[in-house]
DNA sequence: AATGAATGAGCCTTCATTCAT
DNA sequence: GATGAATGAAGGCTCATTCAT
């Protein structure tokens, strides 16, 4: 234990091209596709053209890489954008169309671009691991977060009201939607191209939706 | 052939506990627990009281296996229910109301309940299997294809249109979002607690969000 | 045990069409195919049109219709018909050269003549099991020893003498060696094609072969 | 790639006691007694002292190991004797009796000498793999066509002649049988022991039978 | 710092066989 | 007289992991 060095490496874009950056860039992708039960180490290390043992030199674990990759994920740059987009927004309305737009856009290029840790929680909702408390804590809490600030000025309501949450909920879960729905949407709609300018009009879509039904609730419950 | 009699018997309820029906039952849970690849035949055959090679026997194979608990829960009574309860309404709206609230309803005690081929979905939907085209065609489709019926009469647009199939794509979001998310939003509202008055809460809530959405979606679409 | 009507039953055409006969009649045609031990029962059942438990209750065992396909083979009519050949003979030239194309003939439609039990010998050499000495005792040996009684009038030797059973081994060899190395022989020679007369040219040659190299090895001898 | 050595290595006689090498070793036994299919991993490895995952990692396969173990054969320098004893000769009949004594006594030691393909041969012929093709082509092909050679000589007929093809498929039919029909010929002649006199005695009845019966075919041919 | 070799547990599947009916 | 159902043993293969170098 004494000799694995899979912890006093806190920067991990020190050396150019070492073995270990090869293993979670593989390991981001095939996680991705498969999981992380399901992905297997030797897929992974084959693709990094490393070692089967590297793996275990490198992360001690299976488990042990995939919380690196999580990590990884988490610290890229490409993390804050739907946050970032929405503070650069005048309004609350345009806040949330940006927010909007950015989770969509970012759950397209799943596959290649830094983002596909997308992919990756689509399979830690179906199968939770450990892994799961943390991604929530420091990925998708802020983001919610973020939105129920944004929902709290249209709503006047404050973020931990029920009816903010349930608003959250109600846009989270139209945008994920096509993430996780994916392959079923493509069955039920064959026609479905996933073009960036279909992209654009779901995201309009979703945000007409949803502000409409925000706009009327928030008159009703100040009826109340 | 004789010997093989994995092909669906007609009467499946005829004995009071055969090894058949007790490995559907097992093999309903596990699989809905761990996904088809990592559900193991040995742990549904243990569950089931069976002996290991039973799963060949009855159905040989994990696929066959597989393809018999979705035929299993798709031709069980609780699958039509959302559909019908929508034909009980008078009205389109309250057409919506009881499938959102069935829906929503059907996808809680999925565990224990007949209907926990819905975390059997979840799974489908992370890593499809050569299952996915036939659960889509017989479970989700129709259910898909009633719920633009009613959108089509609350919007006035024909069910292919593409306002109605993103107007269903945003109410199945909002519903099964509090299906797939489960475990983040356990997390994300720890004092949530998933009780009949609360799915009640959820299901008026989403009901209120979608049709004052739809009701305003059709007012500019008219305009224009 | 004592229920078991595998050993009473010595008629084994008394009924037209018996569950019984249809088993022996496909594992001739399996245990050819595949050798005793690659054969399944599953495989002979279906093509029986039987019940997997039908060759334990008919046969107790798989050695067991194993064991009964031979002595049905045995015993079938065409068993003799090589040593018949040999007695309508006038000299004993013309008798080996009918016991020779007799054999090769026999040999051909293995799969599907009631001879294919020569292929189960094949297999049978490849892996003895403990029927190769009643094959040997019923089958082989008489064949053998009548072809060393005509050598022994060819050749002035007792039959038991070294240089007749010598003999014999050479002319048997030359004959199956066609059956044996079929599929090398194939591939080496890719242009012969096994008809009848092909089988007549390679009847001739063989009995020319020995015949001529007999004579010599009978000269040759009495001079010493 | 790096993880999967079982591509052939080019020094195998490296290392004093590589798992690798026991496990051909031990692998050549068990496939010469059992044939590839009956023959169990687990046997071979327990023999070689190996793990049951070692095969796997060696050689990728069961079938791997059979064509390491055939392509090991193959490339043993027992392999080229017979044509070589062949090349020493002066005469053509002297060629044609050295070829058939390294072809009987190669058959012989079968199950210890480096030469046991033999007997895996004979399971191949029983039940062909797709290795066949490779073992005629590598193995029984120039040995086939070295004796072709020699027959030629004698015959004054070309190596692609049916005759001279029908007399080497005599000759070797010849030797062969003393292998195929080993343990029949046991049965048949018990007082046969196959010392090394006996063989040099069987190898010199076989030069004597072929070549008084191709002197005389020769004769016969040239008068046609 | 990194790897080739090896390991043991576990998976899915198939087999011959038995038992209750 | 015959069968559908069930069983335990075994086989080939894959996996994450470890160890000596």
């Amino acid at each position: 234990m004494a000799t694995t060095p899979y912890v006093p490496t806190p920067t991990p874009t020190d050396h150019p091209d070492p073995t270990r950056a090869r293993l979670i860039d593989a390991a981001r992708l095939v996680f991705a596709e498969h999981g992380f039960q399901a992905a297997t180490i030797r897929d992974i290390c084959t693709r990094a053209n490393a070692n089967v043992a590297a793996v275990n030199y490198h992360f001690r674990d299976k488990a042990g890489l995939y919380l690196a990759v999580l990590r990884h994920s988490m610290g890229a740059a490409g993390m804050p954008e739907p946050r970032e987009a929405a503070l650069r927004a005048a309004t609350p309305e345009e806040a949330l169309r940006l927010m909007i737009s950015a989770m969509l856009r970012r759950m397209q290029n799943q596959s290649t671009g830094p983002a596909c840790h997308f992919r990756i929680m689509l399979h830690e909702l179906a199968q939770p691991t450990e892994a799961l408390p943390r991604v929530v804590e420091e990925i998708i809490g802020p983001n919610y977060n973020a939105m129920r600030e944004i929902l709290s000025r249209l709503l006047g309501k404050p973020p931990d009201h029920d009816l903010t949450r349930m608003c959250a909920h109600s846009i989270i879960g139209q945008v994920v939607h096509y993430a996780h729905a994916g392959p079923v949407i493509g069955l039920l709609w064959p026609d479905l191209k996933m073009t960036s300018e279909r992209l654009d009009t779901i995201a309009t879509h979703i945000g007409d939706f949803s502000l409409y039904a925000i706009k009327q609730l928030k008159e009703k419950n100040s009826h109340e």
